[in-house]
DNA sequence: TTAATAGTGTCTCTGAGACACTATGTG
DNA sequence: CACATAGTGTCTCAGAGACACTATTAA
């Protein structure tokens, strides 16, 4: 790139270019690709979006996109996040990058993944804009990491495209172990939640069941709840209170 | 690229070019920097290079390099691992992927750093390849993050390159979070080793003390260590047990 | 013998699981 | 009223910290 920025051969620059990648031009090309989760009636939901191209054509991809020049990673993921799902402001978190020669039969593509976690209310009508919120299957427990399956609504076991289902699964075993310490299970709940709502995110994330008196009072304790005094209707039995999530007190 | 490697211009490539970056040869560059920690004396110690020529000239910088084009990112991480610093088979990890525009002067490098644990030992001789230990300050406790300082033998403070010292940081913080559930201690020692030697390892790495019997007794239930029967001699005092560390049995 | 650390036994404290019980809404 | 789930009180169990004590080597 120094014969397009036309900078003085001094020195630094030559000890630069001394070092540098010698297929000067060619760079991998850099993507950011999103792991949208979500939590809808105690499933784990990852959006999707259809591949309408070779390769891979028909497949199931996650939202991606490439990093411009001037754009930063997070800023990247965040655009992706609003011009693909429509989502802003919402939990989004570096997870790793993916860059083996291959995983893109086109050419050289390293991608910085992310992934967000997004209340399934703000989620509606995203169909609409070609993106299917697929029902992720997890074969196994806690962070041991493994294999994921993505079914659709009538569980049909849907056809991934490159890499991205190892991608998906490192996203879940990601979350799993930060459920334990940071306040995560909140990004996917409404403003006011019950703690049967809080407990049934949990475990769809965790993919286990989880002792109820055990969870209300670590997260009672934990200081991260704050209670509304008012409480939910309509639910055929005695009503919960709703929670409110009181934002960090200390790690 | 698609001009580069003259393939026919199928619809699917069409497409690909549609969706592509617009300023279509400039990708950003990418480098794998290095954050190779080892503890000595119960201090945790970063290894860094001096950077001879501009910008940051006379800074410290993590060992790193340009990803070849061909290359896997582990595979460039382990390269320069070997290259600069003469190590193999030791624990190497991905830590995160910096590349917020600007933080290279001379033009957009994206780097994804990786973390490597080095028995001292290991890393006799470097001073000779132009690799110092600085010895790192970490002025914030357990995952908090935050801050850190890299002092010279003298206990002068470093100027760190660029954002490294962010990056040394975040690998601090991420080792501290790994050491409670992962069997990252042991990458630090010879093959045999003293309970002690393990403690100061993970005090070294937390910052803080440990209490020890509670440290003994979790060490020996993590079914990680196997007593060796042999003993450390010449120590002034009784001689402690050598373990060894097993590979796994669950977690 | 003394200094210094290794290693053991035991008590207490805390947090999680288990379980029984009471509270309060809908139908 | 019955039913279902919310929410509380308490017992037990397991793991961590604290502490006292014994063991073993070098000097």
């Amino acid at each position: 790139m120094s014969d397009k920025k036309q900078r003085s051969p001094d020195p630094a620059e030559q000890a630069f270019l001394e070092n540098y990648d010698p297929t000067e031009f060619e760079h991998p090309s850099l993507a950011v690709d999103l792991v949208i989760l979500t939590v809808r009636d105690g499933e784990l939901l990852v959006a999707l979006v259809r591949r309408d191209d070779h390769p891979d054509k028909g497949t199931w991809a996650l939202p991606g996109g490439f990093v411009a020049m001037q754009e930063g990673l997070d800023a990247a993921a965040a655009r992706v996040l609003e011009t693909k799902a429509g989502q802003r402001g919402v939990f989004l978190e570096q997870l790793y990058t993916f860059g083996e020669p291959g995983r893109d039969p086109r050419t050289r593509v390293v991608s910085v993944s992310y992934y967000a976690l997004v209340n399934a209310a703000r989620l509606q009508g995203l169909a609409e804009r070609g993106v299917l919120l697929g029902r992720l299957r997890v074969p196994w427990k806690g962070e041991s990491g493994g294999r994921v399956d993505v079914l659709d609504d009538s569980g049909r076991k849907l056809a991934t495209a490159f890499d991205h289902a190892e991608i998906i699964a490192m996203s879940v075993k990601r979350i799993r172990g930060k459920l334990d310490y940071a306040p995560i299970g909140f990004q996917l709940l409404p403003a006011t939640f019950t703690l049967r709502a809080l407990q049934n995110v949990h475990e769809a994330i965790l993919g286990t069941v989880i002792n109820k008196d055990s969870f209300r009072r670590r997260m009672l304790a934990s200081g991260q709840l704050k209670a509304t005094g008012k409480h939910e209707s309509a639910v055929g039995h005695r009503p919960a209170e709703l929670y409110r999530f009181t934002r960090r007190s200390a790690v």
